[in-house]
DNA sequence: ACCCACCCCTGGGCGC
DNA sequence: TGCGCCCAGGGGTGGG
């Protein structure tokens, strides 16, 4: 899925629904989705069943739930995965790959990934933050995250600033659609080299991804079609608030000319051609 | 120590 | 209808 708004909307709906609960029967439908836990499918049942989640938390695009045993059941969404919060007796998604029944009877929590990208395990005293994200960085929702040692790193950076924006050892959070709102707001090509960047500059850009990352959330996130829900299902709103993203052809909000695509990376991306003049020498 | 190309998947939409 | 492409909010890995 997802990036920030949306796995945060999750985190919000995982911790009203399964924080504060006992884990009992585990199902893995597809190894694919536990083959980040090393021990394999039975091992992660077997850390899972009896204990119970103490809360909900996240870093960047990861989620993870903190254990009475003081692991965690740890996460990522991939580019499909849902966790859904369901009543036991709804009818099996085509997709699901964990199952997840609480010692109460109540909803169940289920993870459905239809590219299965995503996948969860769970790390052993991982409860604070797990070893396996501990590389990822900060994301500038948090009240924690150094502005300034985001510039700095930036800047020393030999690379283009979309890619910086998506180089999650940097800054977490921003994934395809927001680097470019956050480019189109700052007039910025993602291909401009990161050392040209100046000081000033590199601030009102990690502003705008503040800005527009906060403006999804409260929206509930960016859902283009059903792959992208809360826990209850839900898609959230964003989309029609969108300046550059998905809008090829159409005009620009701030000049009227009409967005481009450019290949990138094996992706996408949309900017302004008038407001976001490309470099002589994109990267 | 960095940066980047490649790989992992399934399904929907399109042109032929 | 069907086939083959292209495309899609992800990250990890290994080579240069």
């Amino acid at each position: 899925m997802p990036e920030l708004p949306e796995v945060e909307v999750v985190r919000l709906g995982l911790e009203k629904g399964v924080a504060g609960r006992t884990i009992g029967a585990v199902d893995v439908h597809h190894p694919r989705a536990v083959r980040r836990h090393d021990a394999g499918p039975r091992d992660f049942v077997d850390l899972l069943a009896g204990r119970t989640v103490v809360a909900a938390r996240r870093r960047g695009k990861y989620l993870w739930l903190p254990l009475d045993s003081g692991d965690a059941l740890t996460g990522h969404l991939g580019m499909s995965g849902q966790l859904l919060v369901v009543p036991p007796d709804k009818p099996v998604e085509t997709h699901l790959r964990i199952r997840f029944a609480f010692t109460d009877g109540g909803r169940e929590l289920r993870f459905i990934d239809q590219r299965t990208f995503g996948g969860l395990l769970v790390v052993a005293g991982g409860a604070e933050l797990p070893s396996t994200i501990a590389h990822i960085a900060r994301d500038p929702l948090d009240p924690e995250f150094d502005d300034e040692l985001f510039v700095s790193r930036l800047r020393r950076k030999q690379s283009g600033v979309k890619r910086a924006l998506l180089d999650q050892t940097l800054v977490s959070g921003i994934g395809n659609i927001y680097a470019d709102e956050a480019l189109w707001r700052a007039q910025l090509h993602g291909g401009r080299a990161t050392e040209a960047v100046t000081g000033p500059k590199a601030r009102e850009l990690l502003g705008h991804a503040r800005d527009v990352l906060g403006e999804s959330l409260a929206q509930g996130g960016t859902s283009f079609d059903a792959l992208y829900v809360s826990t209850d299902g839900v898609s959230g709103l964003f989309e029609r608030s969108l300046n550059a993203y998905g809008r090829e052809g159409e005009p620009c909000y701030r000049c009227g000319t009409p967005i481009r695509r450019e290949a990138w990376m094996n992706r996408s991306s949309y900017s302004c051609p008038r407001c976001q003049p490309r470099p002589r020498a994109p990267r």
